[in-house]
DNA sequence: TTGTAGGCGTTATCAG
DNA sequence: CTGATAACGCCTACAA
């Protein structure tokens, strides 16, 4: 339908040009100094002049390799994946690796396809962000033999290498800090269930049981915004209206519900502490400051490039699951 | 330095298995149809046990077409683009279009490595959220023979289509409801400065003129954050203590003025009224609610790919540049 | 319904 | 330092 289409210049347009072979023409394209000096000067001029533009086929094609590799992103408007890609490009980057981003909106067979068409590119390796994958998806990566890292929690079966944090424990320690604040009636609140909104819940639990406490929470399947915030802390109030404090899956839906509080006229810590996850710029901005958890998803990304780096060029990993950890960030919230 | 990497499949082992030539599984992979029963089911088998994985490498250097579109995004962690992007995959994945995703930290340089990546994959179509580029990037452009849509503004040289909004215009809007407050000493704050940021200054110098008035802007190179929103109303009010409003050039930046202002105990908007841009969600949960200029972010999204996908499909563009409009949200925060 | 031949643009390999 | 040849995996065109 596009015949029209110009075709783009190739390495034998270049070589015609000039007189000489396309194979002196690559040589000088990865390697200039390679061809002699008056060559190397008309070649040059020829690929300027005609605006040669690389072309990855048949060299994905005869090498099956790429010099690039996939990251798979949840969601496109978590500003903690921007992070992650932040952190892996720092690496990525100076190694000449390209990096060709996907998302799949949480959905396991969004990622599949995502991947599938990754692989059809033949990234030399993947870094993806989730532990929960279909079997296709496992069964593809398999067949494709490439190095993979999974990041931000532990897979109870790893594909592979892992670079993560325990989301669980730190969502124990951060009830544990409303325990130690003397609220014993806080509530947990979760949107759109991802496993991370799952473990920090469990954390939670475990955290008010061994307190001797029952725990409530109020999940919805929607995805995390600043007014989803405040419409639960509106219906955690109707439900629960003793609840003296709130743990919120992550940072957007805590600053909503400060946000809410504090238009109603609640003291936030006073009569409710809130809590977040994930230590986004806007819990520092906001008065109170936001408790919340200190996820390191830059050092992640930089440690998932590293290791799959690492054994893109056959070194061996000696500990191919990774522990980076997590801190709690007390701000003003929690009183 | 990976030669232990396992051979994928190819059609030809399919075949062997089968017993068929890779010819009739190329068939049946685009046609179960147009295989015989008995055929097609061992083939079926095969390609599963095998877990087959398509190549694009052949298909795209024989054809020279990808079914892929690619997207250049100035930022990952700018809410803006995410939208945009929504807007563009409601269209062309129904399509059965791929969408590649590259960003480039709003620097030209960066977008010119971007693109030239993509073009190398031999991407169909191009989707770009900037209208300034280096030489080397038209160059390259004109040199592939894609069609491109640029979004977001007006280009004052377009590359191809375009589809947009009038960020001036909006700004001069903006600015001129903060007049019909009574705030004659608004000051405009900047961060970053990409193309978009300048137009809305110039838009509010635009209104201020207009109104008699001698304009103030304070700018910083830093990326937009809230905390940068409340830093840069210290130092505005430090410079010019009369201000009575702030328009700023995005809602990061406004939501942290605002909430930086209520620390202090400044009334917003009672004291200094505040504006931002793009109407983020955090603007709808903030009290007092934000004002802000409305994009029509989605829109141009689906815009842009609803034009790029037509003319792929050949046909004829009447009206190449698209102007979106724009509506402004006047919240509660203007006074 | 299935098979054969040839080509897409580049690089590895071997010659000169 | 440069050239000739073959190969990568798939699809189009043609043939049986």
């Amino acid at each position: 339908m596009n015949e029209n289409r110009k075709r783009r210049p190739t390495l034998q347009d270049i070589a015609e040009l000039v007189g000489v072979t396309k194979m002196t023409v690559s040589r000088y394209l990865r390697d200039p100094a390679s061809v002699a000096e008056a060559t190397r000067l008309r070649i040059a001029e020829a690929v300027e002049s005609l605006g040669y533009i690389p072309n990855r086929a048949p060299d994905i094609l005869s090498n099956a390799t790429s010099r690039a590799i996939g990251i798979l992103l949840p969601s496109l408007s978590n500003q903690v994946f921007a992070a992650v890609v932040q952190g892996i490009e720092s690496v990525t980057r100076p190694a000449g690796y390209q990096t060709l981003l996907a998302h799949y909106g949480y959905s396991p067979e969004r990622e599949e396809e995502q991947i599938a068409s990754l692989l059809s590119y033949h990234v030399d390796g993947l870094i993806l962000s989730d532990s929960q994958h279909t079997e296709r998806t496992r069964k593809m990566i398999a067949t494709a033999g490439i190095p993979v890292v999974e990041t931000m929690d532990f897979p109870s079966d790893p594909i592979d290498m892992v670079v993560g944090m325990d989301h669980r424990a730190a969502a124990r320690g951060m009830t544990n800090l409303l325990l130690a604040r003397g609220r014993t009636r806080t509530v947990y609140l979760g949107a759109r269930l991802d496993v991370r909104t799952r473990l920090r819940m469990e954390g939670y639990y475990d955290a008010m049981q061994a307190a001797g406490l029952e725990g409530r929470h109020l999940l919805t399947g929607n995805s995390s915004t600043f007014t989803l915030g405040g419409e639960l802390l509106e219906q955690a109030l109707e439900r629960w209206p003793d609840l003296d404090g709130l743990f919120c899956t992550n940072d957007d839906l805590a600053v909503g519900a400060i946000m809410r509080a504090q238009a109603r006229g609640i003291a936030v810590p006073q009569q409710i502490a809130i809590a977040g996850s994930n230590s986004l710029n806007i819990g520092r901005a906001i008065s109170p400051r936001l408790a919340s958890i200190v996820t390191p998803r830059e050092a992640i990304g930089r440690e998932a490039a590293t290791l799959l780096l690492a054994r893109l060029g056959g070194q061996p990993i000696d500990q191919p699951v990774r522990d980076l950890g997590f801190t709690l960030f007390e701000g003003e919230s929690l009183g």
